[in-house]
DNA sequence: GGTAGACCTGGACGC
DNA sequence: GCGTCCAGGTCTACC
């Protein structure tokens, strides 16, 4: 028989708000269940990986049911986990701040931003993530756990340990992941994170946000999007992550107009006075525009959405 | 410090 | 079915 945990959460938390709040929730081995609004996906654990359901109680606790008995130990980690991908350490008294700097989000409530259950994840679905179409971020996260992720009870599989990933082959993560020039990057980062050379707890906790940022940049396939990226995904929302998608929203959202240099520093300005919380405030803006154009995203299905979230397509429809 | 070009994949398009 | 073009962020060489 497989454990339940029950887990408290912060009073005003909503699971399919806040799982359904940021695009990874879309990449394997995450899996929003649309007609149940729950949770699925494999969590790594000491013993092996387990498959791991969560529902929202009508209490607003949240239960996770496992596929198999879990250790003490293991129940820890896997509270740990799911703590950091539901952003349940984003605090009530955290909430209201944002939403005084940024009136907007406060009826609904948005606030939390959906992320990996570990940083390690969170890099790799960043790199998976830049100069590529949103199709094929989602193929090659798919295929990266088909191939290099372990088998839970259910047959499910889930995200590879660093540990896993940096003993393979990049010749077989560009074959058979589809993940191109990406291939070395991501197993030297796989290397860096397996022995330790990241410091994940001075990263997400002690390091001060330039810190953390400087240190990102030097990591393999980090570049400044990618840097600005990783930092919301610690709950460090001063800066932007600016790509293409922000050309667009400044162009077609925001009505701005220059060459993509100057719709940088303009976007930049724009979204200086929220200060610490400016990429919450630029995200939500944008998960605003996604959708009024594919209706909530709790309600958006991986394989039929992943076509929709292109610049093409958001600009032909926009 | 700024810029140009290479790096790969998958989708769109024309033939 | 095949070939060509394009989008996408990082890295390196060069000025």
């Amino acid at each position: 028989m497989g454990t339940i945990l029950n887990i408290n959460t912060p009073r005003d938390y909503d699971l399919a708000r806040d799982v359904c709040s940021y695009g990874y929730f879309l990449l394997a081995p995450n899996h929003w269940d649309v007609p149940r609004s729950r949770m699925l996906r494999v969590l790594e654990l000491d013993d092996g990986p387990s498959a791991c359901t969560i529902t929202q109680l009508d209490s607003g606790k949240l239960r996770a049911r496992f596929d198999r008995a879990l250790s003490r130990t293991e129940q820890a980690h896997a509270r740990t986990q799911i703590t950091r991908m539901l952003s349940l350490d984003t605090s009530a008294k955290d909430v209201r701040a944002f939403h005084r700097v940024d009136p907007r989000w406060k009826r609904d409530g948005r606030a939390r931003l959906f992320r990996s259950p570990t940083l390690f994840e969170d890099v790799i679905k960043t790199v998976t993530s830049c100069n590529v179409t949103w199709p094929s971020t989602v193929h090659m996260n798919t295929r990266i756990c088909e191939v290099c992720g372990r088998k839970a009870v259910s047959g499910a599989r889930g995200f590879p340990t660093p540990k896993k990933l940096a003993r393979i082959k990049p010749g077989t993560l560009r074959a058979r992941c589809r993940v191109g020039y990406r291939d070395t990057r991501i197993v030297e980062l796989a290397k860096l994170f397996a022995k330790g050379s990241v410091d994940v707890e001075w990263l997400e906790t002690k390091a001060t946000d330039e810190e953390a940022f400087t240190f990102l940049l030097t990591l393999p396939g980090i570049g400044p999007y990618a840097a600005g990226n990783i930092m919301q995904l610690m709950g460090r929302y001063s800066r932007l992550a600016l790509d293409t998608e922000s050309i667009r929203h400044a162009k077609s959202v925001l009505g701005m107009d220059g060459t993509d240099a100057q719709l940088y520093k303009q976007l930049g300005a724009h979204y200086e006075p929220f200060g610490e919380h400016k990429f919450r405030a630029y995200w939500f803006e944008l998960w605003d525009f996604y959708e009024s154009k594919a209706g909530p995203a709790h309600q958006w299905e991986r394989d039929a959405t992943a076509s929709v979230f292109t610049a093409s397509n958001l600009n032909a429809r926009s």
